[in-house]
DNA sequence: TCTGGGGTCCTAGGACCC
DNA sequence: TCTGGGGTCCTAGGACCC
C-alpha cells in the first residue's frame, strides 16, 4: 500500500507563498531563458495554456487576462521541496522522494483511518509551509498515482470525479465496482507510464479508458507492447510490481546542459560554456562520491529555427582513468568540443554528460607503465577538489573556477535570460521578505 | 525575435566469439 | 543450386517520467 503526496502546480504554489497577491490569478513559471511554461496555476490551465507552451505564444494573455509569468527560481523550489518532504514523511514508515514535488510513502503497517491521516498531513503542509497538496492512496504505486490524479482533478474540475475524492483520495479497500467506475472515468493516457505514443497505439487498439487497460491480459500486453506496459497493467489490477526506493540509487549518468540566451557562433564562447558545464557536472559527481570513465560533449543549433542550417553532433571522450577531477573532465570535454566544432553555425545549446559512473571506491588496478606515482597524484587531486568545493560552498558558486570558464555570469555571451526572477526568499539573505507594519 | 533540463529503462540489431 | 547454432556484449534509438 502506497501514498503519493504531490504539490499542486508546485512552482507556482511556491511563488504564491511569498506573493499572496498571485492567488486567484493566472500564473506561469517559465523554463530557463524564459523559454516556455513549466508550471501553471489552475487559472492558467483554464486559459488553455499547455505544459511546455512557448512564452512568445502565450504572452498575449498578459494583456488580455492578467497572466503573470515568472522566471524559474530553482533554489527556492528546492528548499520548499525539502520542507514539504519532511512534512509528508510521517504519513508512513518509509518515504521515496520521487521528484521535486512528489514523494511516495509506504503505508504498510500503518493502522487506523488512512484517509483521515492523509487529511491531517495535507492540512499540516498547507498550514505550515503554505503549499496545497493532493494525496492519493492505492494498493500499488500506479494506483496511488491514479488516486493522486483523481484527488487533484476532482478539486480542479468539479464533476469529473465524485467530490468526496477531492484533495485526499484513498482507493485502498474501495469496493471493486467503485474502483471500476473510477477507472472507467479515466482516460488511458492519464495513467502513469502511458505516454503520448503508447496512448495513441492503445486508442487505435480500442483501449480508451484505464478500465479497458486494466482488463487486458498481461501476457498479451507484453507480447504486443512491452514488459513496461505489462507491469502497468498488473499494477492497475492490484499486483504491486514497482517497489518503494527508500534510498535514491547512485546516478548512472550526470548531465549539465543549457540553451543559450542568444545564438553563439564563436569557438571561444563555446569553450567557456563547456568548461562551466563540465565543472558543474564534475561537482555533482563528487557529491555522490563517484568516478566517471567517459565524458560526452554535444553542441547543436536550434531545431526551431528552420531558416538556419542545422548542425548537431556529440562525441564521447574516454578518460585516462576514471575520476571526478574537474581539470581532467574539463580537458576531455574541451577535446570533445574541438573534435565536433564547425564554424559558421548558430549554436543554440550545448552540454556535457558524464558516463560510465562507478563509486569512487571501485578502483580498477592497472599495470603502471609510467614513471610516476599515481596514488600520490590521486590523493593530491582529491584534496584539491575538496578544497575547491568547500570554497565554492562557503562563498558561492563560481568563486573559484577554471580560467577557461571566462567571466562571471552577467557578462557571459552565452548566459541565460531570466528577466522575471523572484528573490530567493528562503535561500538568500538579500532575498528575505520584509514585513511592513 | 522568442521553444527547458535531467534522468531511467527497454529493445533491436550489429559485432564478435567458439 | 546448396553456406550452422548458440551465445554475449555494446550501442543507438525510442519511450517514458517530472
Amino acid at each position: 500500500m502506497f501514498a503519493l503526496v504531490d504539490g499542486n502546480n508546485f512552482y507556482v504554489s511556491c511563488e504564491r507563498v511569498f506573493r499572496p497577491s498571485l492567488i486567484g490569478r493566472p500564473v506561469v513559471v517559465l523554463s530557463n531563458n524564459d523559454g516556455c511554461a513549466i508550471a501553471r496555476s489552475n487559472e492558467a490551465k483554464a486559459l488553455g495554456i499547455k505544459m511546455g507552451a512557448p512564452w512568445f505564444q502565450i504572452r498575449h494573455f498578459e494583456e488580455s487576462h492578467g497572466l503573470v509569468a515568472l522566471s524559474a527560481n530553482f533554489a527556492l523550489y528546492g528548499d520548499m521541496s525539502d520542507r514539504m518532504m519532511s512534512l509528508a514523511a510521517p504519513l508512513g514508515h518509509r518515504q521515496e522522494i520521487y521528484s521535486i514535488d512528489e514523494s511516495f510513502v509506504d503505508l504498510s503497517g500503518i493502522v487506523g483511518d488512512l484517509t483521515r491521516r492523509g487529511c491531517i498531513i495535507r492540512q499540516r503542509i498547507l498550514k505550515w509551509i503554505g503549499i496545497p497538496c493532493g494525496i492519493g492512496m492505492g494498493a500499488t504505486k500506479t494506483l496511488a498515482k491514479l488516486a493522486n490524479h483523481i484527488a487533484k482533478t476532482a478539486e480542479r474540475k468539479p464533476g469529473s470525479y465524485p467530490a468526496a475524492f477531492a484533495q485526499v483520495c484513498n482507493l485502498i479497500h474501495l469496493p471493486a465496482s467503485a474502483l471500476d467506475a473510477l477507472l472507467a472515468a479515466t482516460q488511458v493516457g492519464d495513467i502513469w507510464g502511458v505516454g503520448r505514443r503508447i496512448g495513441a497505439q492503445l486508442n487505435d487498439a480500442g483501449v480508451h479508458t484505464a478500465l479497458d487497460l486494466a482488463r487486458l491480459d498481461p501476457a498479451t500486453v507484453k507480447r504486443r507492447w512491452s514488459v513496461v506496459l505489462e507491469r502497468t497493467v498488473r499494477e492497475l489490477q492490484g499486483t504491486s510490481c514497482i517497489s518503494l526506493e527508500h534510498q535514491a540509487p547512485a546516478k548512472l549518468q550526470i548531465a549539465c546542459t543549457r540553451s543559450f540566451g542568444q545564438a553563439v557562433l564563436e569557438h571561444s564562447v563555446l569553450q567557456q560554456a563547456i568548461t562551466e558545464f563540465a565543472s558543474r557536472a564534475a561537482q555533482k559527481l563528487r557529491i555522490q562520491n563517484g568516478n566517471a570513465a567517459q565524458v560526452l560533449t554535444f553542441i547543436r543549433t536550434s531545431p526551431f529555427r528552420v531558416q538556419d542550417t542545422q548542425y548537431s553532433r556529440s562525441t564521447v571522450v574516454p578518460l585516462r582513468r576514471p575520476c571526478s577531477d574537474t581539470r581532467s573532465i574539463t580537458q576531455a570535454a574541451l577535446a570533445g568540443l574541438n573534435a565536433i566544432y564547425r564554424p559558421g553555425y548558430r549554436y543554440a545549446k550545448a552540454g556535457v554528460m558524464l558516463l560510465d559512473i562507478a563509486p569512487a571506491s571501485y578502483v580498477q588496478q592497472e599495470l603502471i607503465l609510467e614513471d610516476s606515482d599515481v596514488d600520490v597524484a590521486n590523493v593530491k587531486a582529491d584534496r584539491l577538489m575538496e578544497t575547491l568545493d568547500a570554497i565554492n560552498h562557503r562563498f558561492g558558486r563560481g568563486t573559484v573556477s577554471l580560467a577557461s570558464s571566462g567571466q562571471s555570469n552577467d557578462v557571459r555571451a552565452w548566459g541565460m535570460k531570466q528577466e522575471r526572477r523572484t528573490p530567493g526568499y528562503t535561500t538568500d539573505w538579500e532575498g528575505l521578505a520584509v514585513v511592513r507594519a
